[in-house]
Formats: C-alpha cells, structure tokens, sequence
RNA sequence: GGUGGCGUAGCCAAGUGGUUAGGCAACGGAUUGCAAAUCCGUCACACGGGGGUUCGAAUCCCCCCGCCACCUCCA
C-alpha cells in the first residue's frame, strides 16, 4: 500500500501525510467555504472538490474524515484590509442592492449553494453529514467564540482596541506572520496598496472587531442587543465577564471566523486546512496568526520533513491550496463572458444564460445543459496543484471520458445481472484477479501521490481499455464492477441506476412468434393514455409506426416499452424493412433511449 | 517593482537523467444492413528558443522569449 504524500503550503514541500491523532486513525479537515452572497462559480467550486476528493482519498487510506466546510454570512469586506472607511461587507452589500435583509440573503445563497454542492456530488453534502449543522457552521452563528478568540488575542497583547472600539490584530507580537505566504515584511511595506487605517498601529494590521453602525449585521458584546437568544446565552457561557469594555457594538472580521469555528468543531489543532490559492495570503495567514496568538497552537512537523518533531507555530498541519480555475488562460470575468457559476452549466437557459446553451448545444450538450456529473470530472480532472485552463473543449473531452467509463460500468453491471445466477461459485480467472488488483492498487498509488487525478485516470482507462478486450465470466465480471465501483468511490461521475438492459434474440423471437407482443402492448402504461389504443395497435399490426410524440413522455419509457418497440423494430429488420428499423431507433433515441444491435441481441442504455 | 508558477504532438494533461503515460479529436482498417459499442493502426523518435554539463537531457545549469497568477476583494 502506498503511503499518502501532500503538498505543503506551509513548507513548500510534498510530505508524508500523517494524522495527529495518536492512534492514527482520526483525521480533522477544515476547508474554507462559500461566502454567501451570490451563486457559487465553478472556480469555487473547483476549490470545494478539491477537498471533496481529497477527503475521499483520506477515507481510501483507511482514516476516518471529519470534514468541517463553513458558510461565511458575515464579515467579509469587499475591501477588506485597504480602507477602514470604505470596506462594506459583501453580504451587506448584496443585500441592499437587491433589497433585501442579509439573513435572508445568506440563507437564499446557502440553501443554492447546498443545491450546487449536492449536483456536484460532494461527499459532505450528501446523506448524514448534510443533516450535520456543526459540519458547516456559519459565521453569524459563532460570534460568541469569535468574541472569545478576539478577547483571548486582547489579554494576551496581541491584539488592540483603537478609539473608535474595534479590535486590530497587532502584526508585530507575530514574527512568523508570512511563514504560510512567503512574503517578507519587506514586500508588503513597499506596497503602497495596503493604506495604513487612521487607527493602525501597522499596515497590515487586520481587524478582528469592526464598528460600522449602518451595518444591518451586529451584535452588541455588552448587551443581548443584536443577539440571537441561544448565541447570547452561550456568550455569557463562554465569557461569562464580557469582554473587554472598549470593544463597541459591530461585527467580526473575516479571519476570525474560521480560526473559531474551525477550533469549535474539530480542536484547536487540526490535520489539514484547505482552500484556493488566493486564501493563502492574507485569509490563512491571518488565521495562523490568531490562532497562535490566542492560544498558542502548534503542532510538530511531520516524519520525514525536514523540521521533523519540531513545533510549527500553526493550527493547521496541512495546507492545501488548490490553484485558479482560468477560462481562456485568464481569471473568469463577467464583463469577457466568461464567467460561469454551476447553474449556469447545468441549466444556461434557466439562469438567462442563452448564449450559453447555444454554445454547448452546438458542442453536442442536450438542451444546451451540461450533466453534473460531467461538470464534476472536468472540474476535477487535473491535479490541484496546476491551473486549469476551462473552456467547452474541457466538457466536451470530460463527456466523452464519462461516457467511455459508463458503457463499460454499464455493460458489467448487465453481466452481473442481479447476482442471483446459480454460476455464482465459478471463480475469476487469475488474468482477470490480478489485472483488478494491480489497477487498484495503482489507482491509490497515483491518488496517493499529491492527488494526481491525470495519473490515477490513466490507470482507470489503462484498465477500461483491458477489460474490453476480455470476455469475461460472471465472477470475472463481478470482480470487474467492483473495480469500476472501488474508481468511482474517489470519481464520483457514474450513474450507478440500472440505466440499461438486454434483450436477447431468443425473447424478441418468442414474442413475435406466439402473438405476446400484443399482450405484452395492453401492459404498457401509455397505452391506456393514447386517444385510441385500438388505432394505435392497427398501425403497427400494418408495419405503420406512431411517432413516440403522440405516445409517452420520457418517463414513461420503462423496460418493457422499450422491448416492445425493440421487437417491433426487429420484425421489421427480418423483411428487410430498413427505414422503419431506423425509424424506431431514431424515435427511441430522441426519447431517451439508446438503442444497440449485439451479437447476442439488443442492447438499450437510458440517457 | 516584489513573489510564485507555466510553456510536452491538433486539444487537455502526466512524467524531473536512460524502456510506448493516459484521455479527447481526426483519419484508416476489422465488425455491422446502417448505426452504436468494441478492437487494431496512424497522427507520436512531442517536450518555447539558444547555449552548456553528461556516455545519455523534456528532466540538471546559464541566458533569452512568451504566458499566467499572487502581492488589493476573490476558491
């Protein structure tokens, strides 16, 4: 078994991944999540799957995942270090463009988010872990331990109240403050982007308690005002003597958050961090900074690096940062067209996105809408350390690489049937048992190694190419589907319902022999909904077919509806009548349904 | 200006000193009534350019060119 490497921010390196948990098993993840105050993009969304499949690989390993995603909902400043005056929170803003209360403007763009998340298949929005609040803890829901750190920061001199009553991170009592970033003290200086604020003692001082009194979002830190009852309740718990008496009614500052949250959730050290790349400086480097000032976290370097056993004045083992997503070479921008949030691939006209649809439409994509799981491979098909340059070219090659997966899991799943076949006990050959094992153990190998995706591809399709040239027994098959399953337990792309089925020459042979067709017609739910089934019947009886149109909507193309129209079409293809054969398969088609001559019959695959 | 990164065949993308990565696209062939799927083959003795080190360089060193990101809100 391989042993799971990560690249480091922190030390710039790829180091062995090992948890802190002493006996090895438990690992804490903290990823920097949403800011709820717009749809989430696809960059975005690149980021999140990153921790999506790096979570998978950690569960691959053997561990056991805690996953924490926030929702940030407050806080986060559209300029956050550059003007003291003229920074508005994001969500503020937003919400006064369209006219509404923040808190409804938070939820509305949580509850899309969770929608994208869901879409995309990510492991933490999908069955228990979505029911887990703690899980993805807003940032307006943590104020008392928000309050708590800041105070903590106040008592121990790293942090300062100007006059005005809002709190600053005091840069100096830091000396490792650009550790994570790699910027000097130096560099930042001479930048004279970063404005000193009237009340700063430094430049690149952020502030963790801001006082805003047209912000819609505060909290009173000396009275319930501006409380949630529950939040005031656990504040007087948590700090039961307030906090310091010059800190003014406001709202906390966007780093503060995830120091807090992260510690109320999963400790106040964790094993990996992750986010984009533009969170390396100055959002992590700013929590690594409260974290250690407030309670002096750290935690040893892992075995085999060089600071190996010694301390790291971080909370975080880990950081992964995952790069840009590009379209064309550039950093998406809505003024270039080029700007894409996840609705508006999965359903361009239904999000006023037209000129989209006609793009992908014209790219091959049904309606113009990109299937999720498409968008989920594309996003996640190079490795993280890499930029990924997006564009339809990318779906385009993300859709054909899925499809190519998909028959063959389909096919596979069809030879296995539902495992009730008395065959059951016949065994794998050895060709087939080692193939299965060494792709497995390659797949983790290449996953294993800094999540490369492109590797651990190669190995899936090196395998897919493989078994196409088999002939493979039940058992071999099964032993096959698992592998395929064991792939898609990190992809995530497969639509693993039973979207196909066989129709063999002997059964399409029986039922136009011994009149079942007909009986079989009287079974089939539309039938009953035509206008005139009997008109309907004697069409076909007479080699004349009704076009699919006037009959049953998509979801009522089930498996027998389909064998009918198989057997028909196949009646047709014994006198040589080849148009109509087309035809059908031609109508089957633009209802959803593929339709496929075999040498052993007919093949059907929902689309 | 400072920092980091990239440039691999038509496209995407692994590979950091020595045996065909892989995918997509295109084309040819096998198979098929026609398709679909699948297989075989071709494009592919590819590595931005120029020097150098080496028995041997996509990989190491030097110089140059082009592109991108970060340093300001951003995943």
């Amino acid at each position: 078994m391989s042993v799971l490497k990560l690249k480091n921010t922190y030390t710039r390196s790829v180091e062995t991944f090992q948890p802190l948990d002493p006996e090895g098993r438990r690992v804490t993840m903290y990823s920097c999540g949403p800011t709820v105050y717009s749809y989430a993009h696809i960059g975005n969304f690149r980021s999140f799957l990153m921790s999506d499949v790096l979570r998978r690989v950690l569960e691959r390993n053997g561990y056991e995942v805690r996953h924490v995603m926030n929702i940030t909902d407050v806080g986060h400043l559209t300029e956050d270090d550059v003007a003291d005056a003229q920074g508005e929170d994001k969500l503020q803003k937003a919400a006064r463009e369209m006219g509404w209360d923040p808190y409804k403007l938070a939820r509305f763009y949580e509850h899309a988010f969770v929608e994208d998340a869901r879409h995309l298949r990510m492991k933490n929005y999908s069955g228990g872990e979505a029911g887990e609040p703690e899980l993805h803890p807003r940032a307006a829901g943590h104020v008392p331990e928000m309050l708590e750190l800041i105070q903590k920061l106040i008592e121990n001199d790293h942090a300062y109240v100007d006059d005005s009553g809002q709190v600053y991170f005091d840069i100096q009592k830091f000396p490792e403050y650009g550790k994570l970033s790699g910027k000097v003290i130096d560099d930042l200086e001479a930048g004279a982007r970063v404005a000193v604020g009237e009340h700063k003692r430094d430049p690149r001082d952020f502030y963790l308690w801001k006082v805003d009194p047209k912000h819609l979002m505060q909290w009173d830190p000396h009275s319930d005002k501006g409380w949630d009852a529950a939040d005031y309740e656990r504040y007087r718990q948590l700090l039961p003597d307030g906090v310091d008496e010059r800190i003014k009614p406001g709202f906390p500052g966007w780093h503060v958050e995830c120091s807090a949250m992260s510690r109320a959730h999963l400790g106040s050290v964790i094993d990996i961090h992750t986010g984009g790349e533009d969170n390396i400086f100055p959002h992590h480097e700013c929590e690594i900074a409260q974290s250690y000032g407030a309670y002096s976290t750290k935690v040893p370097g892992p075995h085999g690096a060089p600071d190996e056993g010694a301390p790291r004045h971080s909370f975080a083992r880990y950081w992964l940062h995952g790069r840009f997503l590009l379209v064309n070479n550039k950093k998406m921008s809505k003024r270039d067209g080029t700007f894409y949030t996840v609705r508006d691939l999965l359903d361009p006209r239904g999000n006023e996105r037209d000129e989209l649809a006609v793009e992908l439409e014209g790219a091959g994509f049904k309606d113009g809408k990109v299937p999720a799981n498409v968008l989920r491979y594309a996003l996640i098909s190079n490795q993280y350390t890499q930029p990924m340059n997006f564009g339809v070219d990318l779906l385009k090659q993300a859709r054909a690489s899925v499809e190519r997966l998909q028959i063959r899991y389909d096919k596979l799943r069809e030879a296995v049937g539902d495992d009730t076949n008395p065959d059951a006990d016949e065994t794998a050959s050895d060709k087939v048992l080692e193939l299965v094992s060494k792709a497995d153990e390659d797949f983790d190998a290449a996953l294993n190694d800094n999540l490369n995706i492109p590797n651990a591809l190669a190995v899936v399709f090196g395998a897919v190419n493989e078994l196409n040239t088999m002939e493979l027994g039940l058992a071999e098959a099964r032993e096959a589907l698992r592998l395929m399953e064991s792939f898609d337990g990190v992809l995530d792309v497969l639509d693993r319902s039973a979207r196909s089925g066989l129709i063999t020459r002997e059964q399409v042979a029986t039922w136009l022999d011994s009149g079942t067709l007909q009986a079989k017609a009287k079974h089939l739910k539309h039938w009953a909904e035509a206008p005139d089934r009997e008109q309907l019947w004697e069409m076909i009886e007479a080699g004349q077919l009704p076009m699919f149109e006037d009959l049953a909507p998509i979801e009522q193309m089930d498996a027998e509806t389909i064998e009918l129209f198989a057997a028909i079409r196949q009646n047709a293809r014994k006198v040589k009548d080849f148009a109509t054969a087309d035809a059908i398969r031609d109508d089957l088609k633009r209802r959803g349904v593929q339709l496929e001559d075999t040498p052993q019959g007919f093949r059907w695959v929902l689309g």
